[in-house]
DNA sequence: TTGAAAGCGCTAACAG
DNA sequence: CTGTTAGCGCTTTCAA
C-alpha cells in the first residue's frame, strides 16, 4: 500500500491528451464548455490512465464535497437503517456520498457530531433528533441541516402521520368491541413516541375509553418480549406496539405463552417493517415509508446545496397507509 | 445557511494571538513544539473564534482525511450493525470516523465503492467482502484494506471460529442422543455460510450422521419464520440456525404453531444478537464478538497508517464462546 | 475554445 | 521555539 509515486494527476492527464490542465479540468467538470474533439482526447487519456480527481483538493476550492451527513440514533432499528439506506442509494445517483453518523440517541454526541462533521459535509440530515431547534438553527446558518421524524422550527422537516394512522387502528378496535387497549411506548425521550402515545390517549378518551401505557422500552425485539408478559397480565383485549421490532417480540413471547393473536388478543404496530414478509395472516400496521423519508431529505439537501443560496426547501408530513388485517378481532368473550 | 463570510481561518487565530499562522499550526496539531506560553494564548484565541481547520486543506496536503470507510453488505443484519457502530466508536477515539457503504453483498457495487471511495479515505475495512481477492489486493496497494468475515491471502483478515462453535454444540446434540439435525442456512453466496456449512457437513460425518440443510435463506426474521414449517415437516429433532435472527424467526413461528423448545425440537444459532436479553430460558449460541471485529479492523488500520510504510497488522481468527443451555435436550421419545 | 496564472487553507521544510 | 517560504492538486478568473 502507500504509493504517492503512481496517483495520476491533473497534469499527467494534460501531457497525455496535449491540452493544458484547466482544459481537462473543463473537460472532466463542464463537457459543455470544450469542444467534442478535445472532450474525446481528454476522455480518452483520462480513462487510459486511471485518473481519479483528488476530492480534497476539488473541496478545497469549491468548498463542496459531495458527503452529506445523516446522523441516526441507532442502527439496530430497523427503520433507521432502511432510511439510511434510502438515503445512501438516492444520493449515490447524484453522485454523491452519505455520511452515516452513530449518535446513541444522545443529544451531546449529536451534537459533536455535527460539530466534527460540519466542515466535512455539504449538509446534514438528522433522524429523530435530540438537539434543541436553536442548536440545529446555529447549525443550518452555515451547512443545510433538514430533520426527519421531527418537526423543528425554522427547519426543512419530513415526518410522517403515523399517530394518525395509529388513530384508525384505535376506531377499528373500538367499532370491534374493545374497551381495554394497551399501548406499548417507545424509546424514552422520543420525540417520536411521545406524539404517537400523545394522540392515542386523546383519541381514546373522545371515545370515552382510556389506553393503558406500558414502557416505555427501548425499541428491541428483547424489550417487546419481556413486556408481553405483564402486558397479557393486565386484561386488555388488544395492543398497539411502538413498532414493528417490539411486536415481534411481544408475539414471540406470547407464542411460547399460548396467548394466541387474535382470539386472545388483537395487536398492531406503526413502523411496518420485517412484517409484511411474515408468514400466515398479515399483522395489523401503520405503513411508514421508512425509506421515503430518507430520499426526501437527500433531496431537499440536494436543491439547497444547488440553489446555493438560502432557499429553503418545503418540508412534508408524508402520508402513511394503515393496513387493517385479522390480526385485529373482537375480544374474547368474558372479558 | 451558507455564510462563507464568518468561517474562521487560521490567520484569524493567528492575529488574534499575535503569532504566525505555523505557529498555530503547531499548536494545534503538535502541541509540544511550541513554547506553554503561546500554547495557551493560541488555544484561547483558536477558542474565542470558534476555529475549525478546514479538513480538506489538510487533507490536501497530509495526504490524510481522517476517514476510514467500512463496507457492509447490509444494514439489516444486527450482527453487521453491531460491527459498525463499534468500529465508529472506537475510530472516534482516534479523531476518526468511518464512513459505512451499504453494498448490497454485490460484488460490483462493494467495487464502485471501493474505487469511488478511494481518495476520501485513509483506508478500508470490507465486511464479507465479496470481491475477488486480486481486486482488494490491488486497491491495498494504495490504501490499506482488512477484511473482515473471510479471510483473503495477503490481507490482513479478521474471522471468528464460528464453524468451531457450531461443531461443541453440534457434539452436545449428538450427546443427547439426536440424529436427525437440520441447518438452516444464510445467505446465498456468503463465505460465511459456506464455511458454518461445510463444516457442519464434515463434522457430523465423523459421528456417521448427517445434516440436512435447508436454504439458503436471506438472514431475516421473516425467513426464518417462512423457513419453520418445512423445518417442523422434515421430523428433525434439532436446527442449527444461520444466525439469531433466523432463529428468532424461527422460533416465532414455531410458537404458533405450537412447537416447543425444547420439548419438541431443541434449537442453537450463531450469532448471538439480541438472544441474550431474552425473557425465558437462555438459548444455545455461538457467540461471537460482532464489535469485537469493528474494533480490530480500525485499530488494524490506524496501525497500519501510523507505520507509514507497508507494515501488515497481523490478522486474526477471534475466539468465540459458546453458551449451551436448556434449549437443547434430548430427542422427544418416539421419533 | 483554450492556456496562463492565481490561489483555496493549511502544513512542512528551512532558517533564524 | 518561531517565522518565512513553498507548495498539496485542483478550479477558475482573465486574456488571447
Amino acid at each position: 500500500m502507500a504509493g504517492p509515486d503512481d496517483v495520476v494527476r491533473l497534469d499527467d492527464v494534460a501531457r497525455e491528451a496535449g491540452v493544458s490542465a484547466s482544459t481537462v479540468s473543463r473537460a472532466l467538470s463542464r463537457p459543455d464548455m470544450v469542444a467534442p474533439a478535445t472532450l474525446a482526447k481528454v476522455r480518452g487519456a483520462a480513462e487510459s490512465l486511471g485518473f481519479r480527481a483528488n476530492p480534497a483538493a476539488r473541496a478545497l476550492i469549491t468548498g463542496r464535497t459531495g458527503f452529506f451527513a445523516l446522523l441516526v440514533p441507532d442502527l439496530d432499528n430497523p427503520f433507521y437503517a432502511a432510511t439510511a439506506t434510502a438515503a445512501q442509494d438516492l444520493a449515490a445517483e447524484g453522485g454523491r456520498r452519505v455520511i452515516i453518523a452513530v449518535t446513541g440517541g444522545d443529544a451531546a454526541r449529536e451534537a459533536a457530531a455535527l460539530a466534527e462533521l460540519e466542515g466535512q459535509v455539504d449538509g446534514f440530515a438528522v433522524l429523530s433528533p435530540m438537539s434543541p431547534a436553536a442548536a440545529l438553527k446555529e447549525v443550518h446558518r452555515r451547512k443545510p441541516v433538514v430533520a426527519i421524524n421531527r418537526r423543528v422550527a425554522g427547519l426543512t422537516s419530513f415526518t410522517v402521520d403515523t399517530p394518525g394512522g395509529l388513530g384508525r387502528i384505535y376506531d377499528r378496535l373500538v367499532e370491534l368491541g374493545h374497551r381495554d387497549v394497551a399501548y406499548l411506548a417507545g424509546p424514552p425521550g422520543s420525540w417520536m413516541d411521545r406524539r404517537r402515545r400523545d394522540e392515542l390517549v386523546e383519541h381514546a378518551a373522545r371515545s370515552g375509553l382510556r389506553v393503558r401505557v406500558h414502557g416505555p422500552v427501548r425499541p428491541a425485539f428483547a424489550e417487546g418480549a419481556a413486556a408481553a408478559r405483564a402486558i397479557a397480565a393486565s386484561g386488555c383485549t388488544a395492543v398497539l406496539v411502538y413498532n414493528s421490532l417490539l411486536l415481534l417480540g411481544m408475539m414471540f413471547e406470547f407464542g411460547r405463552m399460548g396467548v394466541r393473536v387474535p382470539e386472545d388478543v388483537s395487536v398492531a404496530a406503526a413502523d411496518d417493517i420485517a412484517l409484511a414478509d411474515l408468514p400466515g395472516p398479515p399483522i395489523t400496521a401503520v405503513l411508514a415509508p421508512a425509506g421515503e423519508l430518507g430520499r426526501c431529505a437527500v433531496a431537499a439537501l440536494a436543491e439547497m446545496v444547488q440553489g446555493g443560496g438560502d432557499r429553503r426547501a418545503p418540508g412534508r408530513r408524508l402520508p402513511t397507509g394503515v393496513r387493517i388485517t385479522d390480526s385485529l378481532a373482537p375480544p374474547r368473550p368474558g372479558v
